[in-house]
DNA sequence: CTGAAAGCGCTTACAG
DNA sequence: CTGAAAGCGCTTACAG
């Protein structure tokens, strides 16, 4: 492959001429610009990326760091995300740490490393105080809430999202409600615990710890769950699910085993995904295609120096009535 | 940050051998190594990414083209391609094109501009004489077959899995059938096509071009093939539906309006996604996430140069009996 | 086991 | 409008 020396030579300029025309900037005179761009045709010549990004210090890239690429959450997250990078001509390198921590640090030095320009965290497992320094090597962005003002956060209200969804249940007449989690120890699962026990409060019930299910991401965790239930003496006749998936999960195993819903099993989920369109599951939309965008034009503001103050960015979420309660 | 001169000089070495011990080569003295780790450590030096991309000419990414990263179908084939990529340190930078020919063929530049190792094809928009001169570049894999050895490919046979499909339906007495598709111009639709027309030869029945619908990719998709079919005086009794998402359209809406599945309507879907667990779908899985993988190994092959001789792996399918028929 | 030097291919003040 | 030269930060024969 040709170099932009022998480009120049075969166009009988500087390099620094090439190069002008390469990234169009002004003060070329059109027959130098025109042999230049002749000279290129003619080589088929394409610059070299690892050159300019080493020379600019810049790559046009920003890693999106995530647990999986196959779970509907983040694909969601990433579509917005994507929207919004490719007007910005960004792309995106995706950083699936399967919640290794190991892995995890690995993509963070890409910040130190310049591979990336910056970082957008869907979702993360060391805790802040291990990724806080990496924010000096470039803007980092998160799609939930951060107490550090280094760190731009695009974010559903967690708690008032669940607070919501648990009066909702209160005002259909339940009184027995369990809910399903993914992990317990994130920022948005403390938030909901939170609004879960405060709720509860509110109509005079008991907290009951055998009703909170963790574990659950998958359509087959929302199976488990079911199953577990039915093997409960005491049983509660409402559920929040955080993720469609896996409600959709303890939807249709309800169906199989005959239990109506929501007639003995009420059933509200999270995200309003595909499937609980079809399954006409009653959900609360976060809107995270609009938060995979602002996480994104978050961190794009930052790196375009366009921004020095930090984000903070609330998305309001929608409870969608269906027929699951 | 610091570089590695500044670290040659902390650690009184040279920067050849503060290279060494940064890449693990051995003849490097016990004592300079610790040096040189401990000027390291104080420094918090790590090594940029693009100058050791320019001088080795290798980057450890792959590009992923992909029309939408929001749509399972493709969701499914990177998470397998994600596993396998993680396994050998490979990384993927996610190359969306909304099959915008324009898009891709920049996505494919990043192949000249060595910005990437190599590409998968997930699905493309351009033809493959387009396509054929970037393979010059670096390995190209793709998730289709192709009629080109420069390509590696990885592949459903979908003529019989198609044809499969249909038998199926006609086994159960179905002489009506129509089917779904995303676009009509790509080789797999080419391959369905025939397959189709095959199928019915075998039965007896009319080719009926008002019985294909395109521009079937998600759920709304389905939910509008279903109208479409409530407005025909001549309606198919079996659909034959690429893909789950859209299947589950027409599921869905089928039971709205009270139309009895399989009674009225019987549905075979594509690629077993969650959502057709869910529905109860019966579908043909084409095991997208073994393919996604396969496509990557096909790739890794070539990059490390274990393989020279062009790939071509069939990946076999699996029809799933469930409610839908 | 070690280092000086050339090379990877760009960009960007600086001086004209 | 133009170019010589320094610089970005590594790796890798080559010679010892």
């Amino acid at each position: 492959m040709a170099n932009i020396r022998e480009i120049a030579k075969a166009a009988q300029v500087s390099v620094t001429t090439v190069s002008r025309v390469l990234n169009g900037h002004p003060y070329v005179s059109v027959e130098k610009r025109q042999r230049v761009e002749e000279a290129m045709r003619q080589a088929g010549y394409s610059p070299n990326s690892n050159a300019v990004h080493l020379a600019t210090g810049k790559t046009g890239m920003v890693g999106v760091v995530l647990p999986y690429s196959h779970h509907p959450y983040f694909h969601a997250l990433l579509g917005g995300l994507m929207e919004e990078a490719l007007k910005h001509q960004y792309t995106a390198l995706l950083c699936q740490t399967n919640y290794e921590a190991e892995t995890e640090r690995h993509y963070l030095e890409m910040l130190r490393t310049k591979q990336v320009d910056g970082l957008i965290l869907c979702s993360h497992e060391l805790p802040w105080p291990d990724i806080l320094p990496y924010a000096a090597n470039g803007p980092i962005a998160a799609c939930e809430f951060v107490p550090h003002p280094e760190i731009s956060a695009v974010y559903t209200p967690h708690y008032a999202a669940f607070l919501e969804g648990m009066r909702y249940l209160a005002a259909r007449g339940h009184r027995r409600i369990g809910y399903c989690i993914g992990r317990r120890d994130s920022e948005s699962s403390r938030q909901r615990y939170a609004a879960y026990t405060d709720a509860l409060k509110e109509i005079n019930e008991p907290l009951r710890e055998d009703w909170i299910f963790e574990g659950c991401v998958q359509f087959s965790d929302g199976i488990k769950v079911l199953d577990q239930l039915m093997h409960m003496e005491d049983r509660p006749t409402a559920l929040l699910v955080t993720g469609d998936e896996a409600a959709a999960g303890v939807l249709a195993r309800s169906r199989q085993l005959g239990i109506a819903i929501p007639g003995q099993l009420a059933i509200v989920g999270f995200d309003n995904q595909p499937i609980s369109e079809a399954l006409e599951l009653t959900t609360i939309d976060q809107h995270l295609h609009e938060i995979g965008r602002q996480a994104f034009k978050a961190f794009y503001r930052k790196a375009a120096q366009q921004d020095k103050t930090p984000c903070r960015m609330e998305i309001p979420f929608e409870l969608i009535e269906r027929a699951s309660v």
